[in-house]
DNA sequence: GTCTATAGACGGATAGAC
DNA sequence: GTCTATCCGTCTATAGAC
């Protein structure tokens, strides 16, 4: 069996560390204890926690963009499209529910640490943003695909934070049936196959 | 000029530190730096970090409960009462965008931490959620008050979330209006004189 | 003399950097 | 593995009110 390389063993435990501990509450030890590496051996592969940090968020853009490509392979209809969207709420309604949304508190996190690396992190809602101001206007929705797209995320973003903070299933369920709903308007006819 | 007393001067110190920099983020010296005592003088008012912490949750559930009695003040129209909560955003746009909402980033710091006092943050929440589900149950609607109190809650969050990360006012207003639009659908006929 | 507020030094632990 | 910085928490000392 062939090890991954150690950078990407490290990149990938950073990842759900911050995910799940935040960024500062995170330590090296707490990676290299995950990686099963010395600390020292740490310096060899990244200078600074900023570079850790650097990776993690390259790494999340990257995984972000092959999502929203396999979205797209998965359907032509720009409604289906935005729906995937919003079935990550329920995908990952138990991560959710624990731990908040991934990009969310880290892009929360980091402005409040006023940390450099902020912008690169509000990237990754940009990421979403875009993707998802294309598919509403090839819904039609050409003047305001941008607030369509905005709100959506807001929206998603509201549910994730309460969501975390009751820890309530059905309140994640009821409001995917609701962003649903409020998509739906924005479609033209056509019999609604969705769940 | 009478000095308010240090155990308060040190409570709202804490509260405001706590909502621009995070719990965690921030030491006992930046608060006694800017109460501008000593550290020792500091134990001799709380015995821990955590104290601290519950104490200004105390003064913020406090404040809530003030704030919520100004509006049943201000209005005996349930709309209008629903309406002063989404005022808020527009009220207090600046510091949202710098540091986002002060109930949503300690309840999500808290959550991440699996802090003790989390279930009192969490209160916080519950505050605004009960005094909004009455609201919508003098509305008629009684059957889903919940269901709306904490959607609307939720949609605050969201936009508190995303104005955070991206500093845009224009969307705040835009997502207040849409808001108000929202809530105007539960509202028997009248004119709405609202802004 | 006692109680309270304040100050400052010290120790242990941890984390980041090299 | 070591070095340095930071931070929490404790301990002791001082000053003034009563």
């Amino acid at each position: 069996m062939k090890e991954k390389p150690t950078r990407e063993q490290i990149v990938e435990a950073a990842d759900r560390l911050f995910y799940e501990r935040g960024f500062e509450h995170t330590s090296f030890a707490d990676i290299a204890d995950v990686v099963k590496i010395s600390r020292g051996n740490f310096y060899h592969h990244f200078k600074s926690k900023d570079e850790i940090l650097r990776a993690v968020i390259e790494a999340r853009v990257a995984s972000t963009r092959e999502m929203l490509a396999r979205w797209e392979a998965a359907s032509d209809n720009p409604a289906e499209r935005i729906r995937s969207y919003i079935d990550v709420l329920i995908a990952h309604r138990t991560p959710i529910m624990k731990y908040g949304c991934p990009v969310g508190t880290l892009c929360s996190e980091l402005a409040r640490l006023g940390h450099a690396s902020r912008t690169e992190a509000n990237a990754l809602f940009g990421l979403f943003r875009q993707w998802l101001r294309r598919e509403f206007e090839r819904l039609g929705r050409a003047r305001d695909s941008d607030t369509l797209a905005l709100h959506l995320i807001a929206r998603s973003q509201g549910v994730a934070v309460m969501a975390n903070a009751f820890h309530d299933e059905a309140f994640i369920r009821r409001e995917a049936r609701m962003l649903y709903a409020w998509l739906a308007q924005y479609c033209p006819e056509q019999e609604q196959t969705h769940e």
